[in-house]
DNA sequence: GATCGTTGTTTTAAGCATAAAATAACTTCA
DNA sequence: TGAAGTTATTTTATGCTTAAAACAACGATC
């Protein structure tokens, strides 16, 4: 009843299982409808923060990163935590600069690295952001019960490390 | 011990979840864990079509949704089923077309529509995609017993349709 | 203490994505 | 019929993402 006009573009919530064929295999099944809950929910989130606080996911992980680290975080240790391309941090990490939410600067010890640090304005934002996002997740799921949702993380945990482990077969020999 | 040498660029795969306090919340434990399988199976896809076909995911998807639908689909219905914004599917089609993959051409009925068609080059094209596609996804969840990928894909078509119904109460007065 | 391989970061080029505005064709209804 | 609203698509500006190459500093070994 409030705020009717919905963007024009907003991708209407549809589905990535959409005409799958009964005969297709188990585990394919699972990974689209995965990947649809993963994009309703992303969905849900960047839109919050682009309405709320005119930021986007990606900075908000960065910013998440840094707090749950507690201590400055290389370039290097974001890319992986982040899950991005390391290229990826120098531009999201400029931006924040920029916005004066983190601090970038040469570390004593090694001087290829670059520590990242929170600055109090970024402390102070990702606070705010956090709670509302907390609450957009948590009413996403609320038509689940609380076994559900225990069975479904237990789930995805094994699901976690069966693809880790799969992985760690090939390219990963180091 | 094949291929040893890892595309320097890669993101090592670890974690959204690292550092996150056990006393933060249950919904917020499972989306970050959900995000996380599906960033680890998106990455191994698109790796693999990169790799082999030298490609890219949402090419893929556009293939796949038009094979799966088994007719043209407009621009707008493919907006929808891939859940991207419309502008997007002006240059993915573009540069589909140019590849000769897919076909487009002005609807009869409603000229403000655009029907998309798969080209016999994109549907032979895609079968052989969507052969490795299976074949990685499945590798990747060898680790879960079939009574687990039941369970886990039950438990998403619950996440999904709660998500799905959490966002039909706000903007979607239509 | 120069060379070789490695590691950390940035740069480049191309593609993907969003939101918002613009365009164009359709529908409605007075 | 023609003005007003709706729907389908494209365009624009900006930002994110990747893969690959470039650069720079480190570590080890001889």
């Amino acid at each position: 009843m409030e705020d009717v006009t919905r963007r024009a573009d907003t991708p209407r919530t549809d589905d990535f299982e959409t005409g799958l064929g009964a005969g297709d295999g188990l585990e394919l099944r699972v990974w689209l409808r995965l990947l649809t809950c993963s994009t309703l929910i992303e969905h849900g989130v960047r839109h919050g923060l682009h309405r709320s606080f005119e930021t986007t996911l990606p900075r908000f992980d960065v910013l998440a990163q840094l707090q749950r680290a507690g201590k400055p975080l290389s370039m290097g240790e974001l890319s992986r935590r982040l899950m991005v391309t390391n290229g990826n941090i120098t531009g999201l990490v400029d931006r924040l600069k920029s916005e004066g939410l983190v601090d970038r600067r040469r570390s004593d010890g090694d001087r290829r690295v670059q520590m990242v640090s929170l600055e109090p304005a970024g402390a102070e934002l990702f606070e705010r952001m956090a709670a509302d996002n907390r609450r957009w997740v948590t009413e996403m799921m609320a038509g689940l019960s609380r076994e559900e949702k225990e069975a479904l993380f237990a789930l995805l945990g094994r699901l976690k490390s069966a693809v880790l482990d799969a992985g760690a077969e090939d390219g990963e020999t180091g």
